[in-house]
DNA sequence: CTATGAATTGAACGGATGTTCAGATATGCA
DNA sequence: TGCATATCTGAACATCCGTTCAATTCATAG
């Protein structure tokens, strides 16, 4: 068998990551230290920078690991026939996708401005990508006659936007289980599109 | 006439705000720091201690003026009479005064977890004042049966997050004019009440 | 013009920041 | 066992942070 780099049981690396999420969705990127981050790891803040090459690298790739996620788990799903079924496809699968990792979406949404122009501009370019998944399936069902739409891109940037603002509010263990609040969100979805 | 208190011309006080407002909407509340506000200003940082006792004092003051403005001209506008009225009411309302102070709306939105604990919930009643008044009139609606809803505070909740988010994509000069956006904006809440 | 008090400066305080690196430690393979 | 290398420490670097305050400048009232 071929040596394997960093063949000690070595786990280190998914901690500074899951330890930096945390905080950051917590505290903001600014306002988290690398010596933070490091106790919260258990190591010093020196040890960090064999994972990441500096602090804003970190900030990069948990934003670009969660849309590439994103995407990746959204294009490995088989996509209905009808419009109408690819939309309720699409609002329960985002409002599960979301709520399962809340830390990943707030500092995804809250971080922006945090990046460096160049990963930035990374980020748009994957978040647009996402967001054109739903315009597709609304210029489809327009086109169709399934929905009546004045305007896609509204409407799309209207739909992401309500059902992005669930993570906002919902807690588990609430007063609406998850798979109710996928319903009735989709019910109002549905009729926002004239379907 | 009784001597005023700072009866110079003094306009630095203000000053402080814009310049504070700016630099956190862009930056961060914990990116920037007082000199460089100060600097905007055109002082030295100690002279900011003469209109804030501290930073996250700063902080608070811009996000309660903000939202008591809002609450201030919702409350003092005239009301319509059927909830079918009001609802086009509030929807325009929303998205005219929130797109006409983008930086207050994003820091309300994106620094609520850089207040200490009490400003925190300070500012959290007033959000719901405000919550509340969209609440009531999709209370009012559903009873007359004007509207049809499954649940009134998941579709408060989704109406504030679909408008706001016209803030995050609207320019002006665009593709669409505020007014055109307010109208189908107003369609698609329209649609999804079931009015 | 002078006295008064508001407005501001500029230096200082202790401490935190991201990052680097020589040296120490731990691990797995020969 | 001994060697190579991955992992980590702990101190150091220059710089920035929020905040305080004695000293100074400034504008106005009398």
């Amino acid at each position: 068998m071929a040596r394997k780099i960093g063949s000690h049981s070595n786990i280190t690396g998914p901690l500074v990551r899951a330890a930096a999420q945390r905080l950051i969705a917590s505290q903001g990127f600014a306002a988290v230290s690398m010596r933070q981050i490091a106790a919260e790891v258990g190591v010093q803040a020196g040890a960090l920078y064999l994972y990441t090459p500096d602090k804003q690298t970190l900030l990069f790739d948990l934003m670009r690991e969660h849309l590439e996620d994103l995407l990746a788990t959204w294009g490995s799903a088989p996509k209905p026939d009808l419009p109408s079924n690819q939309l309720e496809h699409f609002c329960k699968f985002h409002i599960r996708h979301h709520l399962a990792r809340p830390e990943a979406v707030f500092i995804a949404y809250m971080e922006l401005r945090n990046l460096a122009p160049d990963n930035f501009r990374a980020i748009e370019i994957l978040r647009h990508t996402y967001e054109d998944e739903l315009e597709s399936i609304l210029r489809a069902g327009d086109k169709s006659g399934d929905f009546k739409l004045p305007d896609t891109r509204l409407a799309t940037m209207a739909i992401i936007a309500m059902l992005t603002g669930v993570n906002t509010w919902y807690q588990k263990g609430g007063r609406l289980s998850q798979e109710r609040v996928e319903r009735i969100y989709l019910n109002m979805v549905r009729r926002a599109v004239g379907a």
